[in-house]
RNA sequence: GAGUCUGUAGCUCAGUUGGAUAGAGCAACGGCCUUCUAAGCCGUGGGUCGGGGGUUCGAAUCCCUUCAGGCUCGCCA
């Protein structure tokens, strides 16, 4: 069953009154009331039509409006000076909507008709350094946008692309040389087969990194044997390869977990290592196109445009010693994911800083014919996690915070109120269980924090804030969910169960008001969708929340005596749960069964 | 210096793409727990939308200008 989203009914409807009056209907776009106390929904079309059709814009409401009697939707239809079309909605419709989306799994919101391939490229970690606050923003953004767009019927391909073919892997390699030579790996007369297990842990890892650069920034020589190791790397050398081998596995394993706690999945685990074997064709076909030349010592592509206000560097491919750069790998990654996909879309979820660098990188693609003409090439940029100094966000120290620390501090916390919690309770609950909820409502709190602002704009990451749980935030959401549950709980414990829901005319204002904000479900998803914009989500359920809070608060469910009402109400609740799990699932988290 | 983004209540943020009296949360103050979880609900105070021009019936939103801050500007990622 296909059901239209309900702003669009009114619309439509308003585009019929509109031509019947002989305008066109672009103008007749029905919006929520910003004045609740004249009216629920407003059209401010006719003001927009007066210049043009020459007309006193109060005639032509006037005019529309006596065509909007005819229609069974609208009540109380206003017209306001200088134009306003005001009206409520009729209950009866509201209502038989509401049934509509009780009984659509979809809830009124219909999948796209159009099913895109959407590749989204976000996470970006580095292989062998742990991950830090840096890498946040663009793991819960990408994983919403994914979510989002999955949603909205799409196929959506998430890939870490990790850094996994720069120095950083040959400044682990020689310091693991200098430490252990007699390593097999070093060895180059051996001929069999190399270990299976690696001859490190993670831990080890970590150190050897940390140890080679800072000694990489003093000792030049070892910086020199450094980038011989990575060019030892990228020819394949045999030992060095199979250890390289080892540092990803170890590496990579280490980096699912931190993202399966944050609940962060990818399709993809490649990374530029699987581009590298693409750089030397594409480098070649551009360069005898007549692309790719010379300039101070390096292999570039001019990307300039004319309308420019600035003037844009080239795209450099290779710099004077021969070596690929980023802008290169990510190049062949495109030829890459052209290839394996024919993606409709590739959307780049990284920091906002990096834009030059994707509009370097998409003129190129696109001037060289590495992608279709139809394919578009898309930079969401999100700005800077920053602290309540407003300065990016460090720790104490001053130092790069680990994700890892970040994550274990909320939790915390959060463990140590809930904890307090649980001590005013009449029942019990197990320290397991609570670490479990605390988990959920911290990646909840941390999550929400960060989507419910514009992902463009930099941000303030208040850990007080963040943990103080009131108001607009992750764990207030939750805490909604969690009291529809235990209502619906308790209701069933009652030996009773919802057959066949069924939604009344509401009985007041706040349960009116619920219904509206419940059926606006379809277009907020539509509108998060269309631009890429979860925060549109997050003040979305806020004010679901907000709804329901206010409504659960005027009427008493469960000692309802009038049966039907009772199965109304209920009803009710159901909508909003399945809503706001909805929404919770494409921002990324979950709501805990109690907390 | 050039380009670009941002500037909305003491603080943190929204603002349906030009609509009506600019909204939330936190913080402050006052009320509501023998009734489905008070991590909740209701109420009060708090604003030259950085400043100045313009466009028009109408501007936080569009244009110009100016101030303040962030970021970027050829071989890092």
């Amino acid at each position: 069953m296909f059901m239209d989203k309900f702003l669009g009914i009114l619309t439509s409807e308003m585009g019929r009154a509109f031509e019947a009056c002989g305008y066109e209907r672009e103008k007749a776009a029905v919006t929520l009331s910003a004045r609740p106390d004249l009216c629920e929904y407003q059209c401010s079309g006719a003001m927009a039509l007066a210049k043009k059709v020459r007309k006193a814009p109060l005639e032509i409401a006037d005019e529309i409006a006596g065509k909007l009697k005819d229609s069974g939707l609208f009540t109380r239809i206003q017209v306001l000076s200088p134009g306003f079309i005001n009206f409520n909605i009729s209950e009866k419709f509201l209502t038989s909507y509401l049934n509509e989306m009780l009984g659509d799994s979809r809830m009124g919101c219909e999948q796209s008709r159009e099913r895109k391939t959407i590749i989204v490229d976000y996470g970006g970690p580095n292989v062998a350094k742990p991950l830090h606050v840096g890498h946040l923003r663009s793991a819960i953004i990408g994983e919403s946008v994914k979510r989002i767009g999955r949603y909205m019927g799409h196929e959506m391909i998430g890939d870490v692309h990790t850094g996994d073919w720069g120095l950083q892997m040959g400044l682990i390699i020689t310091e693991l040389k200098h430490r252990m030579p007699d390593l097999v790996y070093f060895d180059d007369e051996h001929m069999g087969e190399y270990p299976k297990k690696a001859p490190f842990t993670i831990a080890d890892l970590e150190s050897l990194y940390t140890a080679a650069s800072s000694r990489a920034k003093k000792d030049e020589d070892f910086k020199e044997e450094a980038r011989q190791a990575t060019v030892f790397l990228q020819s394949r050398k045999s030992g060095y390869y199979q250890l390289w081998r080892h540092i990803l596995n170890i590496s990579v394993q280490d980096i699912r977990k931190i993202y399966d706690h944050l609940n962060v999945h990818f399709e993809l685990w490649y990374g530029e290592s699987d581009a590298e074997a693409y750089i030397p064709d594409m480098i070649d076909r551009m360069q005898k196109e007549g692309y790719a030349y010379e300039s101070e010592g390096a292999l570039v592509v001019d990307v300039s445009c004319e309308e420019d206000d600035k003037e844009v560097a080239p795209c450099i491919l290779k710099k004077s010693d021969g070596a690929s750069l980023y802008t290169t790998t990510d190049l062949a990654t495109i030829v890459q994911r052209e290839k394996d996909f024919h993606p409709d879309m590739i959307l780049y979820v990284v920091d906002k800083r990096q834009e030059m660098h994707f509009l370097q990188v998409f003129r190129c693609a696109r001037k060289t014919g590495l992608v279709p003409a139809g394919m578009k090439l898309t930079h969401l940029g999100f700005g800077t996690m920053n602290g309540t100094d407003g300065k990016p966000f460090k720790t104490r120290e001053g130092g790069v915070m680990r994700l890892e620390v970040l994550v274990k501090e909320i939790t915390g916390e959060m463990y140590q109120k809930m904890e307090e919690n649980s001590r005013n309770r009449p029942e019990g609950l197990k320290k397991e269980e609570i670490l479990k909820t605390a988990e959920t409502v911290a990646v909840a709190a941390l999550k929400y924090g960060d989507l419910s602002n514009q992902a463009s704009k930099d941000y303030v990451f208040d850990m007080e804030r963040f943990l103080s749980f009131e108001g607009n935030s992750g764990p207030y959401i939750l805490y909604t969910i969690v009291r529809i549950k235990s209502i619906l709980n308790k209701y069933e414990k009652m030996g009773r169960n919802l057959e066949r829901p069924m939604v009344l005319i509401p009985h007041d204002r706040s349960e009116k008001n619920l219904m509206l904000i419940i059926a606006a479900f379809g277009a907020v998803m539509e509108a998060a969708y269309e631009e890429f914009a979860p925060h549109k989500i997050c003040t979305y359920i806020y004010d679901l929340s907000n709804a329901f809070n206010r409504f659960y608060h005027e009427t008493k469910i469960l000692i309802q005596t009038d049966e039907e009402v009772q199965k109304s109400h209920l009803s009710l609740l159901v909508l909003c749960k399945r809503i706001l799990e909805t929404c919770i699932d494409v921002l990324g988290f979950s709501a805990p069964d109690s907390m």
